[in-house]
Parts: structure tokens; sequence; C-alpha cells
RNA sequence: GGCGGCAUAGCCAAGUGGUAAGGCAGGGCUCUGCAAAAGCCCCAUCCCCAGUUCGAAUCUGGGUGCCGCCUCCA
């Protein structure tokens, strides 16, 4: 039986049922990134929510099929290739590699899709037309907008009204749009610009139609859940809403799921504001399992502040969880059966309880959060078991199993294998020298030289020079 | 100006009507050659005001402050 998952819809602005649309399935697509710069913090943050949300899906037994575009054809991405003198494509390929490599690097379990822009022209084309057919959209002079007006509930994700929407625009209106609130399902070529044969002449698609195209081929109509970073609420999912649910009149998504943004200084991280903290420096600064922990610390739809230092401060209460488990792990091996003692079945009980706490928390609007909170409970739960000598195999082996289902499989905030540091040889090299020179200052020879002959026996070469003992591997 | 959201201890952060999870930091203690690790104990009445209620951090109204969107954006 399948256990009850609630879900805060943006839509309704409650937390709903999960009902799916298929018994058992799952469908999700999550609007991915524009490729046309680096990887930056904000990008992991949907990633990571998502993929504890499939994991946990998958763990209750659905099916899930995750789709996440990539929109490569892009104003930004012409752009830097007119720069650079590169074509879009090559641009676009570089930064869709240097996004999977980060995902990959945090762990993050690979979508079943990745749909891009460009391999869907036809499929784009076709859902323009078919809104033009059915009235919803209009073209002009090569150009070919979606008739805001047309669609009574425009404005219902983002509860604005068209009238007020128009209040906030900074930018002039094209002429060409019949209602300023219109926007463009496909835009006409200009030179040097990629462009496509299309009913309307050569051109490229708007900014909002391929995920109405890429969703609907391969999830269908009405799928489960659509995701992203809530800056992409206004326009971006409202106009998606149109599009599809314009063509198809069923409702784009069941579900809308958006997860807050990561601020730095108390302002959003963005490109355009230039304050990114790129996910690859902090990936080769630190251990994916603590970026993770502190990507999960908080509710995924608050905003979470990042700022130097954050992360270290983090890292003691990510290591005393990492750390708790690992030595666990180790434990395992000296555990002994036999019967249950009184404490053993209630250490038992405890840890059964508290995994039980950890599946409500994700079921309920997946909180990752309390999730965290309560694994510390049994963190704290099993160390005092053995501080008071307890060692019964069933019971390590169920605390260790809670901390590696919850914490390692489907948060991933576990790392258990030993970092590897740069510049780690360096300083146990300088640290082991610093020693013996001491001996040998000390005239304890016998010593400094087990040392020399023990690190010659490791590969490593001592040479003691009147500038100081080098050394080389 | 419109829309959405947030405001809980020094810091981070759960908690949506029944009397404040968890983490970091701090204080005391156990253990320890010393230290570390680990354990135990201590450490908040929830931005302000007014309501509803037997009872509110949790609901309503009004303030104040902050964030996001209204332009590309995860």
């Amino acid at each position: 039986m399948k256990r009850e998952v609630r879900v805060y819809n943006t839509l309704t602005q409650e937390k709903e049922v999960f009902v799916p649309r298929e018994p058992g399935k799952v469908s999700i697509y999550v609007c991915g990134v524009t490729p046309y710069s680096d990887t930056h913090l904000g990008h992991a943050r949907p990633s990571v929510v998502w993929d504890v949300i499939i994991r946990f899906f998958r763990w209750l037994g659905y099916e899930t099929r995750h789709v996440q575009n990539f929109t490569d054809v892009d104003d930004k991405i012409i752009q830097r290739s007119l720069q650079e003198g590169v074509p879009a494509v090559q641009i676009a390929q570089r930064y869709i590699d240097e996004y999977l490599a980060s995902m990959d690097a945090l762990g993050v379990q690979r979508a079943d899709y990745y749909p891009k822009v460009s391999e869907h022209i036809e499929e784009i084309i076709a859902l323009v037309q078919r809104l033009i057919d059915k009235g919803y959209a209009y073209a002009a002079n090569g150009d070919v907008f979606f008739s805001v007006a047309s669609f009574d509930e425009y404005g219902k994700l983002s509860k604005q009204k068209l009238e007020e929407l128009l209040e906030g625009t900074r930018f002039e209106v094209d002429p060409k749009k019949k209602d300023a609130a219109d926007f463009a399902l496909w835009k006409a070529a200009k030179p040097g610009e990629p462009a496509w044969d299309s009913p309307w002449g050569k051109g490229r698609p708007g900014w909002h139609i391929e995920c109405s195209a890429m969703s609907l081929k391969y999830l269908g109509e009405e799928f489960d859940f659509h995701g992203g970073g809530n800056d992409l609420i206004f326009p971006h999912h409202e106009n998606e809403i149109a599009q599809s649910e314009a063509a198809t009149g069923k409702p784009l998504a069941r579900y809308w799921v958006h997860s807050g943004m990561i601020t730095l200084k108390e302002a959003k991280m963005s490109k355009s504001l230039g304050n990114i903290i790129s996910l690859g420096q902090l990936l080769e600064k630190y251990p994916r399992g603590l970026l993770r922990f502190y990507l999960l610390s908080t509710h995924y739809r608050s905003g979470l502040e990042y700022y130097d230092g954050k992360l270290e401060e983090m890292s003691r209460g990510w290591s005393r969880l990492n750390e708790s488990a690992r030595k666990l792990q180790e434990d395992l091996q000296e555990a002994q059966g036999g019967e249950l003692s009184a404490e053993d079945r209630e250490t038992l009980a405890s840890l059964s309880r508290y995994e039980e706490e950890v599946i409500a928390a994700l079921s309920d609007d997946f909180n990752t959060a309390m999730a965290l909170g309560i694994l510390f409970d049994v963190v704290r739960e099993v160390n005092a078991y053995k501080h008071q000598g307890g060692l019964h195999r069933e019971v390590l082996q169920k605390g260790w199993d809670v901390l590696k289902l919850w914490a390692g499989d489907i948060l991933g905030v576990l790392q258990l294998e030993q970092q590897r540091q740069e510049g780690l040889a360096d300083g146990l090299m300088e640290l082991i020298l610093s020693i013996r020179e001491q001996l040998r200052r000390e005239k304890n020879f016998a010593l400094a030289d087990r040392i020399r002959d023990g690190l010659a026996e490791l590969g490593v070469v001592v040479e003691d020079t009147p500038q100081g003992p080098r050394w080389k591997v």
C-alpha cells in the first residue's frame, strides 16, 4: 500500500494529497537551464530537491518519468555565439556538458530525457500552428504571438491580473502585438541568427513554447509535476499554461512545485546581477554530501542564504552525522548476536519510530529539513546506545539501515568514502620532516633513520641537504 | 503601484489551535595520559498592536521589516 504524499501546489496555494495521473506512475517535468554561462549554486537547488523527490517516489514504489529540458536556442546564447564566433549549438553544448558534470558530481541522478529546443523545432512549429488554428495565436510579419486575451484563465498561476501586469512593464511594446501582454511563440529571423523554415518564414521559437511542446511529447497531456525555481512562475510557467492548455483543453500539470531562491547578502543569486557562486568551484572545495546537506537543510520553498563561511559552519554538524554513520558501519563488524536485552529492544523501537517520522516528514511536502533533524535524533540514539556498551547486531544494523537509506540513498548527504585532499601529502611531509629534524638535533638518529627508512618503503625518498630536507616520490 | 511569500534563541532551522524538533556556537559534567571523538545536563514563549478561542508561534484584521516576481533568470 502506498503512503499518502502531500504536496504544496502553487496553482491552488494549498497542500494537496498527491494523486497520480496513472496509478503507480509519476510524470515530472522540471525546467532546466539556458546553457549560456557557468552553472552556479542556484541551479543546484531545484536539481537536488527534485533528485530527492524522485528518489523518494521510487522508494515509495512509483515508476518515475523525469524530463528536464535545455533551452539551447536563446538570445543570450546567440549573443555569445556572435561574440565568440562559435556556432550557437557549440556554445550551448559546452555549458550543457558543464551542467551535467556538476550535477553528476553532486550525486544527482540523471533525468530520463534531456530534450533540447534545437532538436524539437518540428514539434514546436506544429504546436504553434495548432494554436493559430484554434484562434489563440496570430502571425504578424514573420512573428507569431500568443493572444493573451483569448485565454480566459491567463494569470491563474501567478495570481496576476492582466491590466496590472502591464503597469510594471518597463520595456517598449512591440507594435506588432495586438495586446501588450501577448508573447512570442515564433520569432522572425534576424541576420546572422540561427533560423529554421516555418510556415511564417525563417525564424526560431520564442522562449516558452519549447517547454509546452517537449513536455507534451515526452509526458503527454496533464502530467503530474511541473517544477522549477519560483522565478519561473511568471512569465515562463504562466505562459506555458496558456499555450498548452489552449492547445489541449486540459490542465498542463496537476501539481506545480516551485523551489525558493538562493540569496547572497539578501539579494537573489542570478546571472544578471553577477553575484554568482560557481558550482564547479564549490564542488572542488567542499564534499558533495555537505553541499547537499546545505541545500536540504531548509524547506525547498523557502529562500536559502549563502555567504562565505556558511558551508564551514554547516560542516561541523554534517560531519557528526557522517562520522557517526561511518563508525556505525565499522562497529557492525564487531556486533554481537544473542538475546535482545530490554535496552536493545527499546533502542530498536526508537529507531523504528524515528524512521517512521522521517518518512512522514518527506511525505509532507518533502520536508527535508525536518527529516534531517530526525536523522540527528537517530545519530544521538545510536551513539548513546554504543556509549552504554550496546553492541547487539540487530540494533546496530537497524541504525545503519536507517542512516544508510535515508541520509544516504534518499537525501544523499552521506559521504562515507575518505576524502582525498589536494595538498595533504605536502602538509604531512612537512610535519613528518620537521619532527625528524627535531630528532636529529637531539641526536636521536635511530628514530630519525627509522622515519627515513619507513618513508623509503612507501616510495618517498628523503635527502638531507645543507638547506634542509628534500623529499620526492 | 500590482501579485506571491517570509518574520521562531547569538547564528541556521522545523513546527498551521493544546502549551516551542534538530543543528552550530556557548556553559557545566562524564570519559580520556593530554587532546579529539562520543555521551549526559543547561540555554527561546515565537516582529509589534488589536481580535477570535477554554486555549494561538500557529486563525482574523491592522502595522513594521525583509525576500521574490511583474525584464533574461533555477
